[in-house]
RNA sequence: GGGCGAAUAGCGCAGCGGGAGCGCACCUGCCUUACAAGCAGGGGGUCGCAGGUUCAAAUCCUGCUUCGCCCACCA
């Protein structure tokens, strides 16, 4: 392969849709075919069908991608299990909203007819959602795919309703509900967003009937008063004790209902009287049930007064609002209203103000259900990441309340509940065809259908062909890691624990690692509205998918959110350049043909004529190995993946690939230099052969497609196997060394471009070792000079410091010097060294301090104080060499 | 009302008990035959404030300030 093949800046374009395709037909992502390798299993947070993915799916697949393409390459059969959700409310408002743009709703339409455009809708965003994850690049087993409401799915959530509802855990029944008026459905708890809200408190005076005087509540929703059934105070309030038991006319209803003694009311608030509206408050509902008030509604489904508001019916909410307090307040019976915050409930999908109101509904009684939940994740059987979510998901599991899981929507799971004429419910996997009753035939299901999370609940189980006893579900249940954004912990996560642990007697996963949300460049929610989102596949289209990759990656720390920026975009696009032209440079230097074979390097059988540089990036990479993979197990993605990029730069590119052109350009007069230039292309080859390997879980495409060049390899990448940390790979000594070598380049380098020398320009120059650190830096000059430019380059333990000479000090024990009599400016010279000077009695002094107190002797570790006594053991030397060196300028 | 998170270089972030790091931006010099999407060098921080624990604190504890989030049935 030559310079003209491989051209100098990455495309990935050119490369990403053939590598995956590539993939694709080596079928490398099915899992099972390694029936002898431990499981892997993560089982994807599902994508709801309502459109394209955004970036917060990217990070999140990329995240469970890394995961997944590691332990693969560990050797573990590793599944990672795709699919997408029906996504009951957000799907069908989408295509509600499209229906309304022809003029139409979904009633006109009829149920089937609506649910076959739904049914469409589906196909096309789940093409489109499927299409963006491979573009994403994930190795989804994609024969495994599942749907939410597909055939399976569908028939553990109805085998999961009938168990449930038969050991008494679902039940049907009327009470107070969240109601979206514009969805037109019940809703859970969860699904209502509370926000503060500047509202009133509205004083209004309540005549007592059959004698003289008032009483006085306080209320923020004034017109739900027309459906007031009492009111009540506390029972040790003096104030009121007398009245309780009388009773009051309620204004413009001209209903007369009772004072009640109820310990809910709290006599600081307001008045320390409530009016009581079981049928459109939550706290007045408890309290209604428990003095067996009547439950007026005033309020419809449609967000209009009822009948039961008389001469209001037929009224908006908030406009009838703004007619009570008129019309009272035209009878004298408003006595203030004051500013209040009070925190209103909105529909999570449309925002709508939430309407509290009883109604007949299914819910899921949660607290046996809870219980287990709760013990599993105290036991640690299901461990979050970070740990802190702990405790938000264990405090949101002890104060749960029953979840009302049927929604008055047509996509969805229709709840398997039938009604007969005689009364009687028949709740059952199958159509009843019979009443088993009255042996009816005449059986009418229930029109609802199920909260969407009711299915995703059962979502690692169901995938693997629950209720059947699949192999799959025998091998890969319970899952390794669940990987989610934190907003999901309760709606999701959660459920699922306790789904699992009611159907399959296991947590569902036994770790979950909880991501952040990615934010715009400023810090704000991405959102439609603002229309700052940023499209993935833009970005994948203009850097490719693995700078995308990379990008998210590096910009994560567990559970915190990220910003996302062009200009680490750009950065991620540069590396991904920067890999791309470093294996250029190592296999352009490659030779044809046979010669190929001499530079397999096994890493347990090495060379014994190594150099220095050559042991210094193998033991480099094997400590990078080491890094990143315990990164890798602490779920540190982000810092592992910095990791690979500083390994990759720095040590690589920066250092080793130019040490290696030494031994690659030198031409061939000398004994040994082919031999030299083997070496060090063996080096230089498996160096990139492994730092493909841990490069590829983050990113796949450029790693791979490097591989595809390589001229030995195992596998495709995607089934290699991951380094292993190698004791044969350990050379501390020399990696010691050349950080010295390298401390005598930079500060040579740094010397030169004191006085402004052009990189390129060569000098001369002499290094003074001390003995210890001669014969090191004697076998290095070669480096030394070329990668300094010093020309002549003197290593002499009794070398004199020139006359006129930049001088530098390296450590200890090392000085060197430039001589460049026409360029020194001496002044300038002195201020230098005297400012390192002063630099360096000011750490002496603190490490001093250090060591003059008994404390830090007795207590400190001993390695700690050895440490400590080395610093100024050098501190001292560097002292007296520039203070040696300032006398001799002055 | 409870809880959580953040506060570190101009900007964005990592580090979370033993001498402050990364990327971008900035300054200087370089087209040195892998890469100018690059190379070499450099400047810049009492690690939000105040106490405490410790031989030792950006790091642990307490309080406070500012921003953000989550939960909550005081009308």
């Amino acid at each position: 392969m030559s310079k003209k093949i491989i051209p100098p800046a990455y495309d990935p374009s050119q490369v990403e849709s053939r590598r995956y395709q590539f993939w694709l037909e080596g079928d490398y992502f099915r899992a099972g075919k390694r029936a002898d390798r431990p499981p892997f299993t993560i089982v994807i947070p599902p994508p709801n069908v309502t459109g394209s993915l955004h970036m917060g799916h990217a990070l999140d697949n990329t995240l469970q991608d890394v995961l997944i393409r590691w332990r693969r390459m560990q050797g573990y059969d590793a599944l990672w299990l795709p699919g997408t959700d029906h996504a009951g409310i957000a799907t069908q408002i989408r295509v509600e909203e499209h229906l309304a743009a022809e003029g139409l709703t979904r009633h006109q339409l009829g149920r089937e007819a609506f649910l076959e455009k739904v049914w469409e809708w589906k196909e096309t965003y789940h093409r489109q959602i499927v299409n963006q994850l491979q573009r994403l690049g994930v190795s989804c087993d994609w024969s495994r795919e599942r749907f939410t409401l597909d055939e399976g799915c569908s028939r553990a959530v109805r085998k999961v309703f009938v168990d449930l509802y038969r050991r008494g855990l679902i039940y049907r029944g009327n009470y107070m509900i969240n109601w979206c008026p514009r969805c037109n459905t019940a809703l859970s708890d969860i699904e209502v967003e509370h926000q503060e809200e500047a509202g009133t408190l509205t004083y209004i005076r309540y005549p007592l009937v059959d004698r003289e005087g008032e009483i006085v509540v306080a209320t923020t929703r004034p017109e739900t008063m027309l459906g007031d059934t009492a009111v009540a105070v506390h029972p040790d309030d003096e104030r009121y004790r007398h009245l309780v038991g009388a009773k009051v006319l309620l204004p413009l209803m001209n209903r007369e209902i009772p004072i009640i003694a109820d310990e809910y009311v709290d006599p600081e608030f307001g008045t320390g009287a409530v009016k009581i509206t079981p049928g459109h408050d939550p706290n007045d509902f408890e309290i209604g049930r428990r003095h067996g008030l009547e439950e007026i509604q005033v309020v419809g489904e449609d967000g209009l007064m009822t009948a039961a508001a008389g001469p209001y019916a037929g009224m908006d909410r908030l406009e009838c609002r703004a007619q009570v307090v008129a019309d009272l307040e035209a009878q004298g019976l408003i006595q203030k209203v004051e500013e209040h915050q009070h925190a209103v409930g909105h529909c999570q999908r449309c925002h709508t103000v939430v309407e509290p109101l009883v109604s007949q509904q299914w819910f899921v009684k949660m607290k046996p259900l809870a219980e287990p939940a709760i013990k599993a994740v105290q036991e640690g059987r299901t461990v979050f990441i970070p740990e802190r979510f702990t405790r938000i998901y264990l405090n949101w599991m002890e104060n749960i309340r029953d979840w009302c899981i049927s929604r008055q929507l047509w996509w969805g799971h229709r709840i398997p509940a039938w009604y007969c004429s005689c009364g009687e419910i028949v709740v059952d996997y199958d159509t009843p065809e019979r009443c088993p009753r009255c042996g009816g035939s005449e059986l009418v299901q229930d029109e609802d259908v199920l909260d969407t999370w009711f299915s995703s609940a059962l979502w690692p189980f169901s995938t693997m062909g629950w209720p059947d006893e699949t192999p799959d579900l025998k091998r890969y249940f319970p899952t390794s890691v669940l990987v989610t954004g934190y907003d999901i912990i309760f709606f999701w996560v959660a459920r699922m624990i306790f789904m699992s642990l009611a159907f399959m007697g296991e947590v569902p996963f036994r770790h979950v690692y909880i991501h952040g949300l990615v934010r715009d460049a400023l810090g704000r929610k991405m959102s439609k509205s603002l229309g700052n989102g940023v499209d993935p596949l833009e970005v994948i289209e203009a850097y490719g998918a693995d700078t995308l990759r990379f990008t998210l990656v590096t910009g994560q720390a567990p559970g915190n959110d990220q910003r996302f920026r062009q200009e680490n975009v750009e950065a991620g696009r540069n590396f991904a350049n920067k890999i791309w032209n470093a294996s250029r440079f190592v296999l352009m230097n490659l030779p044809e043909g046979a010669e190929r074979e001499q530079l397999i390097l096994d890493p347990d059988r090495l060379p014994e004529h190594l150099n220095r540089a050559d042991r210094w990036i193998l033991h480099r990479f094997n400590e990078t190995v080491a890094a990143v993979t315990e990164q890798l197990e602490q779920y540190e993605l982000g810092e592992a993946a910095r990791h690979v990029y500083e390994f990759l730069w720095n040590d690589f590119c920066d250092w080793y690939v130019e040490l290696s052109k030494a031994y690659l350009y030198r031409q061939g007069e000398e004994p040994g230099v082919e031999r030299d230039r083997n070496r060090t292309l063996s080096i230089l080859l498996f160096v990139l052969d492994g730092v493909m390997r841990l490069l590829h879980p983050f990113m796949p495409f450029i790693s791979e497609e490097i591989w595809q060049h390589m001229p030995f390899r195992e596998a495709p990448l995607v089934v290699s196997s991951w380094p292993e940390v190698r004791e044969a790979l350990r050379f501390p000594k020399e990696a010691a060394e050349m950080a010295r070598v390298q401390e005598v380049i930079r500060v040579l380098r740094n010397l030169r471009s004191q006085v402004q020398l052009p990189p390129g320009r060569r000098v001369p120059a002499v290094v003074r070792p001390d003995e210890e650190i001669r014969a090191c830096l004697e076998e290095e000059s070669h480096q030394i000079s070329r990668l300094s430019f010093s020309e002549p380059l003197t290593v002499d333990s009794r070398a004199e410091k020139p006359d006129k000479a930049l001088t530098g000090i390296v450590g200890k024990d090392i000085e060197v010097y430039l001589p460049l009599a026409g360029v020194i400016d001496l002044e300038k010279e002195i201020r230098r060294l005297e400012k390192e000077l002063k630099q360096v009695q000011q750490d002496l002094q603190r490490t001093q301090k250090k060591l003059n107190s008994q404390g830090f002797l007795s207590q400190a570790p001993p390695e700690v104080v050895a440490k400590e006594r080395q610093r100024q053991e050098e501190l001292l030397a560097r002292q007296d060499k520039l203070t040696e060196l300032l006398n001799g300028l002055r």
